[in-house]
DNA sequence: TTGAAACTATGAACGTCATACACAGTACGC
DNA sequence: GCGTACTGTGTATGACGTTCATAGTTTCAA
């Protein structure tokens, strides 16, 4: 209820708390449409391509304009980050693990499919209602077995974690157009035979083993859905071993 | 052996084959220097201090003279992101789990020595000497227990992950300076709050409620040292059922 | 010992970009 | 209708990454 609460402009404007004008001329636009454009140049281009002049000419208007609408190009970031999240699936009658899995797969995909997402470091703690929702429909899930609304939130980072780490694996090694083309291996079908290259296996053994043994060959060794999936059911056993520990009536370390 | 791969200069470099010069004058820097110094000014002024004429000037150069050692400024990043990485912790002798945990730990605690690595969204799979180490030693720590190479591999790349992730929370909501000062919450002691301020209950039942139970109240709901624990035994619980159940005998789903 | 070759650092210049500021135009309230 | 408050524009600025021609320096070969 203490509403008056000195948030960043812009997060106002993420909730739809447009200022309201009461003189002068109506805006021409509002932070949606702006934000918009700037995913649709970030999905075409990468986010190299996003710079306030680019997107003020796609929507319209000079580039200064834009800074009526957002404080600064961080602003307009941080806006895309929520925009683009989609509705999360409805947990209603799902068991929980089975919607963990969704809930996670389904955050990897939004990376996957807009790999520029990767690149804006914004691992802070969502404020935008897109993302605030996605929290709320995962504690839902979790709501009666067992665990207090604090793990259920580092439940959630953990699995938000995972999904990121995965979709930037895919992304940077395996997956389609190479986002960083700067410092990353290229399609890296050979990223073992370049490791096998540079490694010394005296002061690497298990590794050099590792890439002998083929463990690195291509896409199989990192980029597989097997893999996805690999490294979610291990979290989701680690929750599923939490939440019969709680049952069973113990307390936390 | 076949060594004659494409791989960027800068990797090259790093693996300390700086280009033997016959002639001409000798080279006054070499790759180390200059990382060094670029980490030193992002640990402290972050990484918006670290320009190249902010580095080359703390190496007695022009700023221009830097390139004959980096191609671009995405080069040295790369190249920060590798020197940054100490020495892995030895596991000789240390049951696997003791391992992860201990290597998980280390890894957070660089993140949070250096939070301008959490900036540098280079998630891509390590190609530096450094940081190829800690992968090794990983494996080998994992020897033995009934996981093939690529298993291990997962393991790594989740548990990278979540430290990942954990560095993030805490260096945003919760510990020392604000690294992302723009669009972020500051002390965010009041994160809760913010929280209920911005909520409605109808649209998001679970959160509102988690968070009039105070669950996101201050630290305690995100930044605890116990947080990190709880998600990385959740991940160690994962690995070692998936342990047991190789053990008994089972295939991958 | 001398000269050329190979390589290093420099300084100026360029293009891009985010952003600040003063101004002009526009709609609403009285 | 007049003032006011607000919107969009144009210009300007400063920072930054990067290129290029140039001058300087060291080593090799004769």
């Amino acid at each position: 209820m203490a509403q008056e609460r000195a948030l960043p402009p812009v997060v106002e404007r993420l909730w739809g708390r447009e200022p309201v004008s009461r003189r002068g001329p109506r805006p021409r636009l509002d932070l949606g449409m702006i934000t918009s454009a700037a995913i649709e140049i970030a999905d075409a281009e990468g986010l190299t391509g996003v710079s306030m002049a680019s997107v003020a000419s796609r929507v319209g208007v000079a580039a200064t304009a834009l800074y009526r609408y957002v404080g600064s190009k961080e602003d307009l970031l941080t806006a895309m980050v929520d925009f683009v999240v989609s509705a999360p699936p409805d947990p209603a009658g799902r068991p929980w693990r089975d919607y963990l899995a969704l809930w996670t797969r389904a955050q990897r995909d939004t990376l996957l499919e807009h790999p520029w997402l990767l690149q804006i470091a914004r691992l802070t703690p969502p404020l935008g209602p897109r993302r605030l929702l996605w929290l709320d429909r995962l504690l839902a899930a979790l709501d009666g077995v067992g665990l207090d609304d604090g793990e259920k939130i580092n439940v959630a980072s953990a699995l938000t974690g995972y999904a990121l780490t995965d979709a930037a694996l895919v992304t940077t090694v395996g997956g389609g157009e190479p986002q960083f083309d700067d410092a990353g291996i290229e399609g890296a079908d050979d990223y073992g035979e370049v490791l096998a290259g540079l490694l010394d296996p005296e002061a690497y053994p298990a590794l050099s083993a590792a890439v002998r043994g083929g463990a690195l060959r291509g896409a199989e060794g990192w980029v597989d859905d097997g893999d996805f999936r690999f490294g979610l059911e291990l979290l989701l056993d680690g929750v599923e071993a939490l939440i019969s520990r709680r049952a069973s009536g113990e307390d936390a370390g």
